[in-house]
DNA sequence: GCGACAG
DNA sequence: ATCTTGTCGC
């Protein structure tokens, strides 16, 4: 009888719990802060958050973002009372040079399963996806898929979907999708993004 | 060699 | 990422 590790399986029971990290920085200082945000992926309520702030230790490279970015990120998702069943990244996931961006970073330290949402293309060639909300296209390199180029909102710009760590191309689109119900970006990462930058607003913890 | 380059 | 004014639309 065939056994498998579950370290290599891929999330297949349906996650309840998404959370979505993001990391805001201070225009002229190394401040910066991370926030984390759950949510009940069944009634799109929000269960918690978590905020932390930091300071920058590795600069901006294209390719090693996740240098930069991961240790906030863990300690951000250590705030959180709630294990989420999978944590949508702000970046890229399989969809990287290497083939191991932010996603797959911050998956395979936390174990978590993780995927990424990106804003604007990195690598890989893709054909326009359809104007409708759900419509995708292939995100690839050579015979190799990378990730897809989703259409969240009807006529709205589309993101960049790619695996991150234990996850399926089919399930990240679906949750994506789910989790985008009004805007282009999914409302965990949103609220993230808001949570971050309005603490980095706030004067510094003396 | 030159330009491009997630956030 | 951050800065940055106006503009278009619900």
């Amino acid at each position: 009888m065939r056994q498998r590790l579950d370290l290599d399986d891929c999330l297949d029971v349906a996650p309840r719990l998404a959370a979505g990290v993001d990391v805001s920085y201070h225009k002229e200082s190394s401040r910066i802060v991370a926030a984390a945000v759950v949510i009940d992926l069944a009634t799109g309520v929000e269960v918690e958050s978590a905020v932390v702030p930091g300071q920058v230790s590795f600069p901006y490279v294209p390719g090693l973002l996740a240098f930069r970015e991961v240790p906030i990120l863990l300690t951000a998702l250590g705030g959180l009372r709630h294990r989420p069943d999978v944590v949508v990244c702000d970046g890229y996931g399989i969809a990287h040079p290497r083939r191991f961006g932010l996603a797959c970073h911050l998956g395979v330290l936390t174990g978590l399963p993780t995927f990424g949402v990106a804003k604007t293309p990195f690598v890989g060639a893709y054909d326009e996806p359809g104007a409708r909300r759900g419509d995708w296209s292939a995100l690839c390199e050579g015979d190799e898929v990378l990730g897809r180029v989703l259409r969240t909102q009807t006529d709205v710009k589309p993101v960049f979907v790619s695996v991150g760590h234990r996850t399926s191309l089919d399930l990240a689109t679906t949750i994506t999708l789910d989790l985008s119900p009004r805007y282009r970006l999914p409302e965990v990462i949103r609220r993230a993004d808001f949570l971050s930058r309005e603490a980095l607003r706030r004067p510094p913890t003396p």
